[in-house]
DNA sequence: GACTGCATTGAAATCGATACCATTTTTTGT
DNA sequence: ACAAAAAATGGTATCGATTTCAATGCAGTC
């Protein structure tokens, strides 16, 4: 493949100028016309390699997150691209599984390919041991957060959600009010401190299971919870996954929403609203996350030294069916 | 961040012995252990750029998809992930929305990238003029395809699975037999062959249209159908975007399945299984195209002039209510 | 003790761009 | 028309690794 020297020798120029003309640098209309002409003829493509090395700067971003497949993070990583490509970065993108070794591994390799900063969903494990400084690139963490006022971050107002939820299952008349959270990320946790402080608000207890984020273990904890004798009224579900485990068990042990059980949950998943009933859902701006933490980490890399912030955006209730009034 | 020198330094062996630590050339065992030592002492990672120039193998793929969101992408890409990883590959993803110039200027960027090799879903457009021997690096096709014979492609039987489904359909009684298909893809023209085929062997009329690939078209293509007097009994749908739609189309209209209307299409996406009644597809085998594409291409890596072949899988009849029999 | 052979190690060239500095050419002002 | 300033261009070092080739050390053999 041609290279920039055999540019510069067809276009009877030096190295130098065509390294300019390809980076708009000061070179005559004549001369850039002739430079570009030679390129087009030997279809002359920039090593991008080397220049990431020369220029020490690689344009590029690493996003981290659990499962590609999870609508959540399908939507957040195209918004993600669509803004890193129209600001002329890549994007390297990697599933860790919610496995912390993973995780590990890829961010080690995130500091080989040199990226210009890292969007990252971290595992609850890896949020709080995370040292972002030592890394040598920023990082902006999405949907989870180490602590509250650590690092820059993107992140729905899980507490005041899970709250949402809880209050519009009380209005509706439900009283007897289950949790159902995932017990590897701080989302889950959050989700959990909203739900039990809405129902203590309202002098009710909150009974509470946490699972590893699948959609078996969902559906299985969701299956023996529905057959013992004292099982909740209502089920909050917290998030897309886990809905869809709660659903099909629900299918499973015969029950009929909001009938026998109503539900409530997370992600405004394209199914949630062609069941019947509708699912009662938390939607989470998916776009403007992956948007707002592509643009913080901009933002971060022209001024490194600005305070670290948290975005925190607000979801919205879906009502639907699954949750209509009792009685 | 250490550099290569850094570390020789700090061991006490020149640069060439610490590279060949890199590389697991031959190194005492002493010597090693001191160089070990030096890296993690300094958190030495090697940088990617300055390997790759001088190496000129970038160990990187491109996977070129229409969009992410579509959750049969979704799949395939996942699959191609780890087959990549798992080989010391990385992958970059890129989304065309169908729209042949934002191909084109992703196709450029791989050349620019120097990857080892491409993993495309061409649109119609560019797939019969893609000269995928200029590109300078192979590629696989996935989904669509130029021409049979033409390339390396990794495809379903469309043909065959539309004909299976008209088949399904026919069975079951329904004679007047509608179908919707994409008008930008191969896939679209395979399937609405196979169809044709199907129906005509059966002696009735086929009646087809073909809209753009979004849920939107779809929803108002249906929704206009439904609405002529002479509507068909039964519809067949291209893909698992269509049949969103279609859906939603059929839920305006107040149509209930399989009684006003029967129903049947492409992708096994999870919502199909979970709507009442439960929705007749072919289920792709999404994780199997993602491997075979990336065995594909390694395979072509390593034998390059191996003739050109045409992985064709088979999809698989899911039976469900939408397409009960009739009466 | 000299010699051969093998396993290690080091020095220097190289990959293909950009950056910096020096030089040449052109423009501007008087 | 000439000096000064500005613009355009060229030469060469450099980014950080691998690769090639040459040199060294050590063991075993006679």
């Amino acid at each position: 493949m041609a290279k920039i020297k055999d540019v510069a020798e067809l276009a009877g120029v030096s190295v130098s100028t065509v390294s300019r003309v390809l980076c708009n640098g000061p070179v005559s209309d004549k001369v850039r016309k002739r430079v570009e002409a030679a390129m087009s003829k030997l279809d002359y493509r920039p090593n991008l390699a080397a220049r990431r090395l020369r220029s020490q700067h690689t344009d590029t971003i690493g996003l981290i997150v659990s499962d590609i497949r999870n609508p959540f993070f399908t939507a957040v990583s195209r918004a993600v691209e669509d803004e890193a490509y129209r600001n002329g970065m890549r994007v390297i993108l990697c599933n860790t599984d919610e496995d912390p070794e993973k995780e590990a591994m890829y961010l080690k390799l995130m500091r080989e390919e040199r990226v210009t900063g890292v969007i990252l969903a971290p595992t609850r494990h890896s949020a709080a041991a995370l040292d972002t400084e030592a890394l040598g690139f920023p990082v902006v963490m999405i949907d989870r957060t180490p602590a509250q006022g650590d690092g820059d971050a993107v992140v729905l107002d899980n507490r005041r959600a899970a709250a949402q939820l809880v209050e519009h299952l009380l209005a509706a008349g439900y009283r007897d009010i289950g949790g159902l959270f995932g017990n590897t990320s701080s989302t889950g946790a959050e989700r959990h401190a909203g739900f039990v402080a809405a129902l203590n608000h309202a002098g009710l207890p909150s009974p509470a299971r946490f699972v590893p984020p699948s959609v078996e273990a969902a559906e299985a904890a969701v299956t023996a919870w529905l057959a013992e004798p004292n099982r909740p009224r209502a089920l909050l579900i917290s998030n897309g996954i886990f809905l869809l485990g709660a659903v099909r068990a629900i299918k499973a042990a015969g029950l009929c929403l909001p009938h026998d059980l109503a539900l409530a949950g997370f992600d405004n998943e394209v199914w949630t609203s062609l069941i019947d009933p509708g699912l009662t859902v938390i939607e989470q701006p998916v776009d403007e996350i992956g948007r707002s933490a592509m643009a913080m980490l901009l933002a971060r890399l022209e001024d490194p030294a600005r305070s670290h912030r948290h975005v925190v955006l607000q979801g919205k209730l879906v009502p639907r069916g699954s949750s209509a009034p009792l009685r």
